[in-house]
DNA sequence: ATCTGCTAGATTGTCAGACAATCCTTCGTT
DNA sequence: AACGAAGGATTGTCTGACAATCTAGCAGAT
């Protein structure tokens, strides 16, 4: 057995763009509001402009790109109303998620060890993400997962364009975390939805006030 | 102005090919279980291949198809965990879904012309669908839409495969929507919530008893 | 006789090139 | 100065071809 794991989710050459295109757009290389024309990604990438369409859909249909018929596809730029929306959703499903936790008192161990490297690593947003992506992945339903996928894409956009201010301490959020897990593991669904719902609802006033900070600035 | 409203958001061609294919797993002309290959589909429509290639990934896309990376893309056989879970996260949706309708009073005039078309027409199943989607496209959260749509492929799915056994009449479905309608004029959320769940309640079990009558006959 | 390994057919995965439809901008006209 | 038309640019769509992968059937060895 040469080949290992995965089976190729992300095709090889659209997937390379794709990954290139998405790492690109939430470093902020490709600033929000600039344009994406398909021929440009093309050119840059050095493929037929069929091949560079397929990528910019996908990373339409994950939220990282906004586009209308006939118009260049561009990096969105939240609005106030987008990060409140999105987070309010996101709470509901991840509240959903640790309530079904809670119910069985099983902790996912990939939640546990992404909230081990949100500790331990130097720019702790990725594991941050990651241990949130855990929580969801670890219950039952597989639909609530890909409901969560939907939302994670606008997500990440979200941090990666404050990740740069440092709003809260790695430590702070580290324990957070671990007490969200520390209700699962007691089967206590409330307050493990109430530490949740704290947590994700600190993360958006932080974020509004930043977005409102910068906006003034 | 020539040409109306809708700005051709299915493509032409492949979205000719994917309103058809659409249609005709819907009616059970493809049967759950029966596999489509692109081939077949591109013989089928007297198109290329990778044109019908994208009509099926549109339906994967929306949960009506099925595929696994380099094999034929199949009508999906719904298990009973597959409708537990489909109606779970379908009640957590609108539920949310109603009680922001009820949160304003609202009532979107679009769930109210969907429920007069419950009593009237024939077949009730379609109109039934649209009640409950316009209900979710009532309320102000886009994102929850985008959710809800995700399960409503499937769903409509569901229905599709038991519309025939007529497992309750038009006026018990319409009276049930004019309940839910009547809270949520009331702004009575906990009423709404309560209703609607036990109205999609009610459907997630008399459908898992039919699937059960069938498998056992 | 059964199991293993290999070969062939079928199917999906991928890509490039070309033409049509649409939108935006700019220039010309009134 | 305002209106309208032409041209450029961009997206939308489709086809044909080649590469990678999987499944099934066959041959040979144990």
């Amino acid at each position: 057995m040469v080949h290992e794991a995965i089976p190729v989710l992300t095709p090889v050459l659209p997937g390379a763009i794709y990954d290139q295109l998405r790492a690109s757009i939430l470093s902020q290389q490709d600033a929000p509001g600039s344009a994406l024309t398909e021929s440009a990604v093309a050119l840059r990438f050095g493929v037929a402009r069929p091949t560079a369409r397929l990528a910019i859909e996908r990373l339409v249909a994950d939220g990282l790109l906004r586009r209308e018929p006939h118009h260049a596809a561009q990096v969105p730029v939240l609005s106030r109303d987008d990060i409140i929306d999105l987070f309010y959703n996101r709470a509901l499903i991840e509240i959903e998620a640790v309530t079904a936790l809670a119910g069985g008192g099983t902790v996912p161990p990939s939640a546990v060890r992404a909230n081990r490297n949100v500790c331990t690593a130097a720019d702790f947003a990725p594991h941050d993400i990651d241990f949130h992506r855990a929580l969801v992945a670890g219950q039952p339903s597989p639909r609530l997962s890909r409901m969560h996928e939907l939302l994670m894409g606008e997500i990440e956009l979200c941090i990666g364009q404050v990740q740069s201010a440092h709003l809260i301490s790695a430590a702070q959020v580290a324990a957070q975390h671990q007490g969200i897990l520390d209700a699962i593991a007691a089967s206590d669904a409330i307050r493990a939805s109430t530490l949740l719902r704290e947590h994700i609802l600190g993360a958006r006033d932080r974020l509004l006030a930043h977005v409102d900070r910068t906006i003034d600035g």
